[in-house]
DNA sequence: CATGAATGAGCCTTCATTCAT
DNA sequence: AATGAATGAAGGCTCATTCAT
């Protein structure tokens, strides 16, 4: 009874872990959070966090995970009010998702950059798998979603879309060197530091879905 | 003399140490390699390593100036026999480029991602700026040289273009989980690890530059 | 409470940890004692050690204030039984407190020379502040409590007095090279090897007593 | 010939290894001094280091002897100058000496403090001894010399009182925390950081004094 | 289920000393 | 006698993970 949590009481509690997680990821790289810190500000033991989570990396897998299904359930609701999209309306929905991306979930994009380098070497084979799949079934379910209203893609193709998207400003944010999270800055200006990076990615992801387009009608 | 090793001896022995990092490199991330395994491998005791660089990360540094120096350089030789470039010439040669950094040097790229969060962390201000400042000089050269040549671009657009082109395939490269370098394969079929790497960059890029010109042109 | 251990028994595990690293310090050296000769004497790991003591100096450092403190009070107590104290009772109680500190702390007295050139460099300035602070309170009390006993001087100095009686004993325990207190005698017989501290010691402050006593009465 | 050093040459190498080690100490502990910084500061090899000490803690001991024979010969030639001195005179001469030693000489008050507990540790028995005794005879010369024209005291009180004047200024030294040579002051007032070692010593030696002289008369 | 003390492998780095040339 | 590259033992410290209670 009283050593018996609920399931809800447990989901609570492992969402409270990997929202204290995610907070410090925000200003904190992966190795500047350890397994002790996340403890102490979650106010549980550490030795509770592994029968939560068998590992640090779990955590941020499944904080991956959680995000993403977030994120694009609301994105699929977004969507859900149209009937129909022209490519025009889908590049604008495009772009307005890189910025949200940016402006609002940068950590999404860290995080996914995590998981080849960082997350899954520690994970076994079937974790792994298991954290590819659910993560593509997402994605997936929303490229549907959209396919069906912008008639002239493929669900592949916008599957696709999401993915080249997440490089891009990934690829960005990491050469930007995390600069915006960095307290002293560097008395030096070089292109690199001036990244704009929801600018650049913007226009670099315009620039593709309109070569993309244009092939698709030729 | 006698004992003293020559310059280019040290040179040498310095560039084995380099050598050997770089090729664990290839399949371990940076905190796989430890400076123990390093010496081992390079087959001299763990103290003269650090005769030859003072830090970890300073091997890795010299690893990535050292690197594009050499990319660049023989960039900017092939250029050389160029007296003019049209645009449809530099995007050939900007997709060139790419291709042989995936192909031939996916090192640089994961190097140059490894700078802001990593190399730069164990770094004082100064040796961080004069890395910066070196590797901006490099890049600064090609530009002005190709810029000489593509009369329709300034050295600026160009040497974004580059730090453009190093952050998509490095996004690209990460996100991919580095699979192809990985050993296991995983008996798995899903996008992500259906990216093929070259052909994406290249995609993307090519479509950028397109976008680019045509934007020039009005 | 099970696994937990009671503030108690931390307690206890880290003076065991003090202790151990007293005894290793009355016939060692700072640079000889090591944190792996610690825990393997106090038959705990390496790590455990690093659970109790943040730092190495941290021990030290702890030890110094803890003997201080304990010192002064048990010295404060035998003060306490006094109603006035003449200035005779004042030199004869400071001489006895030499012989105190000589025959039975000599190791409080070394750690304190130890402070200024090796314990406060690696601690952070904050450290470094709290643990002087720290030391100067304590003696800060016992020397009000004498003042108010021996109406002739005033809190400050009798202060002062404290830290040169320190300083002289300080000088002549490291002089005298700690032979007594290391394992081989040298088979050798001069003035130095015969230092008798106490005695030494005892004379030096006897004398700087009478001729401050014989200065305020002028 | 040429590869076969005279006497001088050999002498005036080691001095110069010497010299750079004592200018260095002025403001470096014995630890913050490696045998790199030496040779390179000595523009010699460092193996030729060891040509010419076998150890680093000989080069300290060196130092040691060397500059109090060169003090106390000067000290000496100075007395020589009078015929006699009554014990206000001799006072006068100490008191002169604890400011001399403290104002230009501290290096070598912190080098006898480093005797004990560095430079013998990892000296041999007969280096040690060697030592010792020809330190000692540099002071006992210095001492009869004194002595005879200070017809009261004995040369071995005298040699005492030299010991005991290296024993006060050197306990001083190390507990105002080498807070002249260091850098960066700490923002705190207490006494400990005012003391002024040349103040301080001079006032216990000379009441030292003056209570051995009463004491000798009666 | 929770706890948190204990663990120990592993890390980077330092530096006096050696020795082949 | 001089060189300086090579050595390697040693050091302090970190931290994810385990497990007895």
């Amino acid at each position: 009874m009283s050593n018996s949590l609920t399931k809800k009481q447990k989901l609570e509690k492992s969402q409270r872990i990997a929202q204290v997680t995610l907070k410090l990821f925000r200003e904190n790289s992966f190795d500047e959070i350890t397994m002790d810190r996340i403890a102490k500000i979650a106010g549980i033991a550490k030795g509770t966090l592994f029968n939560y989570y068998k590992t640090k990396e779990n955590i941020f897998m499944n904080l991956l995970l959680e995000g993403y299904q977030v994120f694009f359930t609301q994105l699929d609701n977004q969507i859900m009010n149209f009937e129909k999209l022209s490519l025009a309306d889908f590049k604008n929905l495009m772009l307005k998702v890189t910025s949200e991306l940016i402006e609002d979930h940068p950590v999404l994009v860290r995080l996914n950059a995590l998981r080849g380098p960082i997350l899954e070497r520690k994970a076994n084979k079937k974790q792994t798998i298991d954290g590819r799949q659910k993560l593509y079934k997402i994605r997936e379910q929303l490229s549907k979603d959209i396919a069906y209203r912008v008639t002239e893609l493929t669900p592949e193709t916008i599957n696709h879309l999401f993915i080249t998207q997440g490089a891009i400003i990934s690829g960005l944010i990491n050469l930007s060197g995390l600069d915006r999270f960095n307290h002293e800055k560097l008395p030096i200006k070089m292109f690199d530091f001036e990244v704009n990076i929801e600018k650049e990615s913007k226009e670099i992801l315009g620039f593709y879905l309109d070569g993309l387009f244009q092939e698709k009608e030729s």
